[in-house]
RNA sequence: GCGGGAGUAGCUCAGUUGGUAGAGCGUCAGCCUUCCAAGCUGAAUGUCGCCGGUUCGAACCCGGUCUCCCGCUCCA
């Protein structure tokens, strides 16, 4: 084992022990791949959320926000390509343990008979020169026309199987084609398994009128479908964008890395609507943008790296992921996607409106070219969890577990800490607690030594502790210690709401 | 889904050829302590992942199943 996967264990370990993450159903031995927050990993959370939502909403105001629904009418997802997409036939070879596309394999064959086709011309190029016809040779010769009606026919029996959703009669088509393994050249298939990566449930109570509807597979729909309804009431002119956090759900074939890939995941979208033509230069402002953001939570910058896409996807004319170093290596955190106008086309052609922007600057209107950001907050989380835990060397050769969470991320703000228990010390801490929990995420333990609580706290990631002792009862002083360097200062307890303001407040940490 | 590995207390793990379920840490209660874990006393916590089989008797053997990890595979 890798000491990188050995430290993702620990991770995964430190997560439940300390009130961050369980796994979803546990006592029913779980459920594969959805998890659960806990009472530290909510406040994590939730923190993240906030400072993307005030760096993406509160500090543009050409941005403005979105809570749109789960379930959406079901034409959507056949607008934006879904239905196609996330539909794959499979089929695994027995032999090699291979999967592959059903279909994937069936166009490989018909690619390899076009090939064919070609060296036959290619060869009758050679033996007649100059005076070679290629039209004529096509129509003619038997061996092009063979070759050329059994791509005909493959194609059809593939799209009648599509078309009948007849999986039995496609796996007998790849029977028939004597298609083997491009790998090990077995030709000992498995049935053909239909996955759908949508999940589906019905609406309507009543099981004869009920129809099926899906979860949604991400949550950008939800901001185009409203683009026109959120443009009008918002005022907004052109460039603006609409963000919007919110539960997404994929059934992944594999779903694997702890919280990476979850079958329920929560993504903080922004859609940024432009001028077309003027996308390529959004797309850069935004990836640039994007980055920056990133780094300002002050991780190592190593940890980070773009990825540009080559092979784009139907919808986009430019694609970036960032990447982070996970334990397991550099995953996808962030894409940034430039995707042309080709949603809002989408829905106009299905829907039947106009989903049209008029712009007054040209007197003209159009649909709109998108820039997307799009994060994985559930995968956020588990960059700054695994880029956080730390595993000190004391000087005494004591190890110390500590989370270095930004401070403004930090589920706990401060911790209020009696030395002892006796001497009216609790008591005296306990009104300080209360004075802190108006403004402040704040937590008091009086239980063991004063070294054992401060450990404690380091291990989700409290940033101060704040010690009582007897000479604050006679001067109203106390002791901050903080997480990261260990080190305290002696301050006034009329000073400690700013102390704390100003090391966890958020918005030190916005611009 | 396939292949490999694993599942015993909150965590890390012991558990002899099948014979009453264990340790350390943690947790809780109390004592002692004026600043960086491991001082003292006591306590709680297990359907040994689950179901079935073999057996007088199963944590241990067999079958099935669930979950997790690794590798394939898939991935807007």
């Amino acid at each position: 084992m890798s000491a990188n996967q050995d430290t993702f264990k620990k991770i995964i370990s430190h997560s439940k022990e300390y009130g961050f993450i369980f796994q979803s159903s546990e006592i029913y031995d779980g459920l594969s791949a959805v998890y659960d927050y806990a009472q530290n990993g909510v406040e994590l959370k939730n923190n993240i959320k906030k400072y993307w939502w005030a760096s993406m909403v509160q500090m543009n105001d050409n941005i403005v926000g979105l809570d749109s629904s789960i379930l959406m009418h079901p034409k959507t997802w056949k607008a934006s390509g879904h239905v196609d997409a996330f539909n794959d036939p499979l089929i695994d070879n027995k032999d090699s343990k291979l999967r592959y596309r059903a279909d994937v394999l069936i166009e490989d064959q018909i690619t390899k008979i076009e090939s064919k086709i070609q060296k036959e011309i290619n060869k009758a190029k050679k033996r007649f020169g100059d005076s070679f016809d290629e039209q004529q040779f096509i129509k003619t010769n038997h061996r092009v026309l063979d070759n050329k009606k059994k791509i005909d026919d493959i194609t059809k029996a593939m799209k009648k199987c599509f078309d009948d959703d007849d999986l039995v009669e496609l796996k007998k088509l790849i029977d028939n084609l004597g298609i083997s393994d491009p790998v090990s050249g077995s030709k000992n298939w498995t049935e053909i398994k239909q996955f759908n990566l949508m999940f589906s449930t019905k609406i309507g109570a009543s099981s004869d009128s009920a129809s099926e509807i899906y979860l949604r597979p991400e949550t950008a729909q939800g901001i185009f479908v409203n683009f026109l309804n959120v443009q009008k009431s918002s005022r907004k002119k052109i460039p603006f964008g609409i963000a919007q956090i919110g539960k997404a759900f994929r059934n992944e074939i594999i779903a694997r890395q702890f919280i990476f890939r979850m079958r329920e995941f929560e993504q903080m979208e922004m859609q940024f609507f432009v001028k077309p033509g003027t996308q390529s230069e959004w797309y850069k402002k935004w990836k640039e943008s994007r980055m920056n953001w990133h780094k300002s939570l002050g991780i190592s910058e190593d940890n980070y790296r773009f990825h540009d896409h080559d092979k784009l996807a139907h919808y986009a004319d430019a694609a970036c992921d960032i990447e982070f170093k996970f334990p397991f290596g550099f995953k996808e955190l962030e894409g940034i996607h430039s995707r042309t106008n080709f949603d809002l086309t989408q829905h106009e052609s299905h829907s039947g409106r106009k989903l049209k922007y008029f712009d007054p600057e040209i007197s003209e209107s159009y649909v709109p070219y998108v820039v997307e950001t799009s994060i994985g907050l559930d995968r956020m989380f588990l960059a700054i969890l695994s880029s956080s835990y730390v595993e000190e060397e004391l000087e005494n050769d004591s190890i110390r577990t500590v989370l270095k969470i930004p401070p403004f991320l930090a589920p706990q703000k401060a911790a209020i800490l009696p030395l002892v228990k006796k001497d009216g010390l609790s008591e005296y801490a306990r009104k300080i607690f209360d004075n802190l929990k108006i403004y402040f995420n704040v937590t008091f333990d009086e239980k063991d030594a004063i070294g054992r609580r401060y450990r404690r706290q380091d291990a989700i990631g409290t940033p101060i502790c704040i010690t009582i002792d007897h000479d604050s009862i006679k001067d109203d002083s106390v002791t901050l210690r903080f997480r990261d360097s260990m080190e305290q200062i002696r301050i006034s307890v009329s000073k400690l709401r700013s102390e704390i303001d100003k090391c966890t407040s958020l918005s030190n940490w916005l611009n």
